[in-house]
DNA sequence: AAGATATGAGAAAGCGATTACAGATATCCG
DNA sequence: CGGATATCTGTAATCGCTTTCTCATATCTT
């Protein structure tokens, strides 16, 4: 910086005022800083910036896993809507385990994030301590909860994931099963079993335990579910999915060991990913404007920063989209 | 760190050597160094340490896109290797075009980035200078080219693709199309194009332009390429694909349209993503280990940047799987 | 034309660590 | 037991910026 300042014939202070942007600075004295910096291949400090100003233009996200095709959209969309507004984001995932998250949101702190947005609520007493401590601000996406005191973007999955067995309901079916997400620590994955199995005691039904099977977002592990759901005595005719990966996995293993989908059984998925409207049968799901979310929750998380005001809980619309992997119950 | 310094009755100096696990401390002195710090709940400025240090335990990571199977996947085995290695990684997109790779290489270089791994090598020239100038050492990734002066870890596209058409010609191939990605400024799509007509022409047969089609690795635009390649007046045999989702993209688009694979047409991919082995039929393709590369690109950078001496090209192993989307040529 | 007000630029004090350098103890040896 | 040596710990300069204060100049006002 003193480079460039001795380049431009003026003081750093000056130089700092033209890479802020703010204060007064003469356009031809912003310009002959500009050519030095230009010419001298300068880059500011990041670090020596936010040492200095207190302040950082660095987001935190952290998710659960890199390696999903839905978290995957959000962060690229997250990363093009932050980088917009001049900021950079910085990645973590969590492995679906809160102490993980914790120790991500530690390095994040250590990198003086300006505040972080989280997959869920589930979060360890010392990760919010933490972020209490430093005074850092983070949003909740992925789950709507106006109620309690935390900042989120999401919607409610036990409602979102309701709509669907509604729909299932007036096709006829009655016997249910549902392949869900691991529920350990994941309030995603809770809300949607609860979902579903509140909208079927609302209707005088009930999803034994022996009809719901956990398996983690992975297609061989929801194609083995998938087959021991429908080797059961009494096989389901609806199976509603935590996810579409495992709807995937439903999909292609009916495909292999030819059970006709939506004939035999149908299937439903949750996040509406880019194969699903392409496979054969094509799933029927639940749209999840995923990018969008992450956009909200960081537009709320910049207005947090920015000391503006904002709703502390916005609902994301989701919608039931309605394709061939489901059909009438069959009549037996 | 002075509040810790005074709970523990030490000097900053001392903590930072405890921080820094490095120098003599008495182990007494320690574990109150410890304890201060445990209990007052303190995080190192990582960007005050980089400062001071004139280093940092950042490594940028950038690919054409996270929202890629492929990339995401590599990603999260690349975060959790440099972890275990006290490294944080920096993650950015670059969609697929050099110059937003150069603002994100400059916004790494802004937040102090020790070493940068960039997939492929192609790069403007800004780029590399001004990696020069920040004497920032960076490798690059998917491509092997021991002859150039640059680090990198991967393979050489042309041969590799060239196993796969070989193996196709053995089955009796002549007719040969080519679902391609989009060769501008895409070295990795230009070396799997270039190989797939270097083996023909080894064998007396060529690639006419009319069956070669460029698209994005997107399910409907490699639907549609496979259509259009199909609806030829004379429709070729085999379809080489420069990516795993542009066969799926063919694989799905049979389905549809109900082109028998492998009996009318046989499909290679390439990467080997999960969906490959499940899909029906399942998908012949290369398999490419690519969380070991991006991991074998890590070490590199990190035995760089420790000025310990490695070789500066690393080939990684691929092979060709074969499965179901391949089969003898039809006889007509 | 003189004082008031805006505007533009510099000097210098931090921000929170690291790291020479130097000083203080502890340990060892003859 | 005294001095040399090895082992610890502290002092203070420094990293590259931002930002407050201060001062200089330009622009109005009356």
């Amino acid at each position: 910086m003193a480079d460039v300042a001795a380049a431009a014939r003026v003081s750093t202070a000056t130089v700092s005022r033209v890479l802020n942007k703010a204060d007064y600075v003469k356009p031809a004295t912003r310009k002959a800083v500009e050519e030095a910096i230009a010419a001298l291949g300068y880059i500011p400090s990041g670090a020596a910036r936010s040492l200095s100003s207190r302040s950082s233009r660095i987001v935190g996200a952290i998710i659960p896993s890199i390696d999903n095709a839905l978290f995957a959209a959000g962060m690229e969309g997250l990363q093009a809507h932050l980088g917009e507004r001049g900021y950079h984001l910085l990645i973590g995932s969590s492995n679906y385990d809160p102490e993980e998250e914790y120790q991500v949101c530690r390095s994040f702190l250590e990198q003086h994030a300006a505040g972080i947005i989280m997959m869920g609520e589930t979060h360890t007493r010392d990760c919010l301590a933490v972020l209490e401590r430093y005074a850092t601000p983070f949003v909740n996406t992925g789950v709507y909860s106006p109620e309690r005191p935390y900042p989120c973007v999401g919607f409610d999955n036990a409602a979102v994931v309701a709509t669907a067995v509604r729909y299932l309901l007036q096709l006829g079916h009655r016997r249910f099963a549902m392949i869900a997400g691991i529920t350990a620590d994941n309030d995603r994955a809770i809300g949607r079993l609860r979902g579903v199995r509140a909208e079927l005691a609302a209707n005088g039904l009930e999803l034994p335990d022996g009809r719901v099977l956990e398996c983690r977002y992975d297609i061989a592990e929801s194609r083995a579910a998938f087959r021991a759901l429908m080797r059961q005595p009494v096989p389901p005719t609806a199976i509603v999915c935590g996810n579409d990966v495992q709807g995937f996995g439903a999909i292609l293993e009916a495909q292999h060991s030819g059970i006709r989908i939506p004939e035999e059984v149908s299937v439903v998925g949750f996040d509406d990913l880019v194969l699903s409207r392409h496979l054969k049968p094509s799933l029927t799901t639940i749209r999840v404007p995923t990018q969008e979310m992450w956009c909200r929750a960081a537009d709320m998380l910049l207005a947090l920063l920015g000391g503006k005001d904002t709703p502390r809980a916005l609902e994301i619309e989701t919608s039931l989209i309605v394709r061939e992997s489901t059909g009438p119950a069959p009549t037996c």
